[in-house]
DNA sequence: GTCTATACGGAGATAGAC
DNA sequence: GTCTATCTCCGTATAGAC
């Protein structure tokens, strides 16, 4: 999508207009505001971002472990676009800041939606009391990660900090009692 | 830095001319454009930044694990301004990243900076083999803390990684042959 | 050097024909 | 529903007075 590709704010009608085949004058036929746009697209990530995390819930057999490998794997599968335009949630909510804009909330609501699940299956694992604290160490690695990534665009550091969050992941779970 | 505050595209030159209390048109009898000022901006963070690191040195007295915990620091003493604004130097490379802005390379000059300098602090500790790749390491670590904080302003959340990020660091020492 | 006035383009948004 | 034409505002940038 051309927000996660140029920003929003960056992102003019016309550049919508065009891309969508229709004349920026119909645009306003099925949104009032550009703010109004953004929402909607907010809102379609956090369903597809739902169906994904419960995609991986179900391919994982009941195995949390696989399941947060899953979420891990992300930044391998989709380095191409992270490389250059970085991770499209973490880009979103830091411009969202950086703009005070309303839509802030909705935004970090999708990060919310990983950091819940990534708890979820830390819990499932029997990481009962620091399930959430695990969760948002990783969401910050991969976050970390993709900030890096998308200004040096070196392969070889995905592969290495995607296998040590590996590694990091099978030592949480030897720790448990 | 405005350019910090509210992102470069976003800021405006009434703003900036505001800021600095002198009128737009006078503006340009010091910069030609707006990417001229830009470039000024970032000229500036490398040279504060190169202060800073070399005064993270030599306050260390030749103890690079401590130089590089004046790094690890910097999560927890510029908190405030990350909680609001994110990372300075990560937020500006996404940024132009998406705008695909000439001035993205001397953006990511900065980020080397810090990556060159930490790879050096490795080096000086005895991790000839992989220091760059520590360097990367620890710089996608504090990124991600900043991301994440930005969105969830949570300080207990600074201060288990900032913690974690120092334990990480006696690791790699106790690692050393 | 610093100001005011203004040119010019592009942005979001509206009106109204078809 | 989709279009073109148009409005208004704001952004960068320039001209020229002082």
């Amino acid at each position: 999508m051309l927000f996660y590709q140029h920003g929003f704010d960056h992102t003019s009608f016309a550049d919508i207009a065009d891309a969508v085949q229709i004349s920026r004058g119909n645009f306003y036929y099925h949104f009032r505001t550009k703010d109004e746009i953004l929402a909607a697209v907010i809102e379609s990530r956090v369903e597809n971002t739902r169906a994904m995390l419960q995609g991986w819930e179900e391919a994982s057999g009941d195995n949390p472990a696989d399941a947060i490998r899953s979420f891990i794997h992300i930044l391998t599968d989709n380095r191409a676009d992270i490389k250059r335009y970085g991770c499209p949630v973490g880009t979103l909510t830091a411009e969202l800041a950086k703009l005070n804009h309303n839509a802030r909330g909705e935004a970090n609501a999708l990060f919310a939606l990983f950091r819940r699940w990534l708890a979820k299956q830390f819990r499932a694992l029997g990481r009962k009391s620091d399930a959430d604290a695990l969760a948002l160490h990783l969401l910050a690695r991969s976050q970390g990660v993709a900030t890096m990534v998308n200004a040096f665009r070196n392969d070889a550091f995905v592969r290495r900090e995607v296998e040590a969050m590996g590694d990091w992941l099978d030592a949480r779970i030897l720790e448990i009692p």
